[in-house]
Parts: C-alpha cells; sequence; structure tokens
DNA sequence: CTCAATAGTTGATGATGTCAACTATTGATT
DNA sequence: AATCAATAGTTGACATCATCAACTATTGAG
C-alpha cells in the first residue's frame, strides 16, 4: 500500500533537487558574512529575546551535544551570542544572541531572503499559491 | 523597479526554512547508508553513464577543488567511483559510478524521495500545482 | 540519602573545507 | 619549433565540523 501518489513524489523529488542547489549556495553567502554554514544554521535557530538551551539546538541540528559545545565556543568567542545559566535548572544554559549577533543574524536572514531571480517568473498569483502550499507542508 | 513582490518573499522564506528543515535531515539519512552528507551530495551528482570531470564537481559544490580530491580519494576507496583520464585533455579526469556505486546512489536517491507525511496533506491537485511551480524555478 | 538520569564539557579521532605550492598538460604567441 | 601563461588535479598545512567515550555537576525519584 502506497502512501503518496505519483505527484507527491515528482513534488518531493523537486524539493530535494532545489535542497541540493541552496546547499551549494550557502558556503558563498556564509563566506561573505565570515560564517560558516553550520554558524549560518545556529544563528538561524537562535531567534532575538528568546533564548535557547543548547540542548534543544542539539536536537534540531541532529547532532551530538559535544558538537553544540564548539560551535558555541566559536560564536562566544566572536561576541555573538552568549550562554547564560538557566534559573529553574542550573544545568542547563541558554544561549541568546548578543546586540551584535542579533545584527549579523539580521543581515544573514537578508540576504538569505532575497529572492533568486527564478522567482521573478512566477505570477504573483503562483507565488501566492506556492506560499500557500508551503505553509501547510512546513506547519 | 521592483524586481520582486511581497509575494515572491514569503516564498523564498518558506523555502528557505524548507531547506533548514532538511538540512538537519540529511546526516542521519546519510549515515544509514554509511555516507556523509557531502558524499551524498557528490554521489547525487554524478549520474550513472555520465561521468564529470573533477573540475566541474568543484564548480557545481561550489567548493576548492583540493577538496574534492579528498572526498574522492575516500569514495574511491571505497570503491563507489572510479577516475578515468579523459582522452582529449590528458589533464582532466572524469568521475564515473562503479556498479557498487550506482547501486548506492540509487538506494540513496530512493530514501530521499520518499515524501514526508506532510506532502500527503495537499490533495493532488495542489501536489500538481506544486510541480509546475517547482519546475519552472528550477529550470 | 542514594543513585540513575540529564545537560554540558573535554579529549581523541576522522571528515570537511580552505589556501598556497607543486606537477603535468595544454594551447597560444612568438 | 620553443616558450610560457593558463588549466586540472594533487599535496601538505591548518581550521572547522562532527562523532564517540569519559567526565563533572545537577536534578529528581525512591
Amino acid at each position: 500500500m502506497k502512501h503518496s501518489g505519483p505527484d507527491a513524489c515528482d513534488a518531493w523529488q523537486l524539493l530535494v533537487q532545489f535542497f541540493f542547489a541552496q546547499r551549494a549556495h550557502l558556503p558563498l553567502l556564509a563566506a561573505e558574512l565570515e560564517l560558516s554554514p553550520a554558524q549560518c544554521h545556529v544563528l538561524h535557530l537562535i531567534e532575538p529575546g528568546r533564548p535557547i538551551p543548547m540542548g534543544r539546538l542539539a536536537e534540531t541540528l541532529a547532532c551530538d551535544a559535544s558538537n553544540v559545545t564548539g560551535l558555541v565556543d566559536r560564536l562566544e568567542s566572536r561576541g555573538l551570542v552568549c550562554r547564560r545559566p538557566s534559573a529553574a535548572d542550573r544545568r542547563v544554559k541558554a544561549l541568546a544572541l548578543t546586540p551584535k549577533g542579533a545584527r549579523l543574524r539580521a543581515l544573514l536572514l537578508d540576504r538569505m531572503t532575497v529572492p533568486p531571480v527564478t522567482l521573478g517568473r512566477l505570477s504573483v498569483q503562483e507565488q501566492r499559491r506556492l506560499v500557500q502550499i508551503l505553509a501547510r507542508l512546513l506547519e
């Protein structure tokens, strides 16, 4: 018994293709801000004013906790994030953006969300449809 | 003169979000096949029966040529790809999949293109629309 | 109070990625 | 034909990414 029809497979295949295409762009974009792709991902996940425990970060990144330690070490040494011991549980350390980190994050999101020219080939109606569909995909 | 309207920006933002969500899945999926994310990308780019020069690979991956050397060294030592000197230009080496490599690649694509459950939430009509839109985005 | 479980760090190791320097080959200019 | 800059790929040095195992500190259940 098949869960997804041929159209779902086609769509997914295209999304995977899109994913690999983007994967190649990220290092260049990151380098311009003197970040690595992994650091971009971390910065992307720490929302301003919403500190996040390191453990949750490891979970979202699907990587080992010790990897997060190193990643954060480097970001912290550049003054982009800071570790704050949690009041509720003294084992956990919450990561917060410094003002400098928040500015860099904003710049990063800004650069990343400049749509490529190909998006301009779609009509406004198609763009809206795409938004609707993707929103349901990600919810 | 405006290049992209607000809808294009929204759409792109969602695609970026999708990208980061997928990025976290890849290492797990790759590990099941005893591959790294980078190796998945390489394998994805070498189509069976269509050898590709190492330089082109570096270009597509947007990374240094020396990086490709190491990447290919490891894949070759596992018998997944082989370097073939080009007849036309003895400087270039074309990468081809071995039968074993082709099988692993097929397995990889198979696993990657299993649509996530969220795609099933879309109607078939929406799926078709998504396919149409993405196809134009990637062409 | 004890003790297993959890959050994070450390150290060892391998993979990824860059850069600079190198070899071999190519192709254009003289 | 001889030269020489440009190109394809490799090598070595080095930083980063990522895993694992072992460790410390803290928590929470019994």
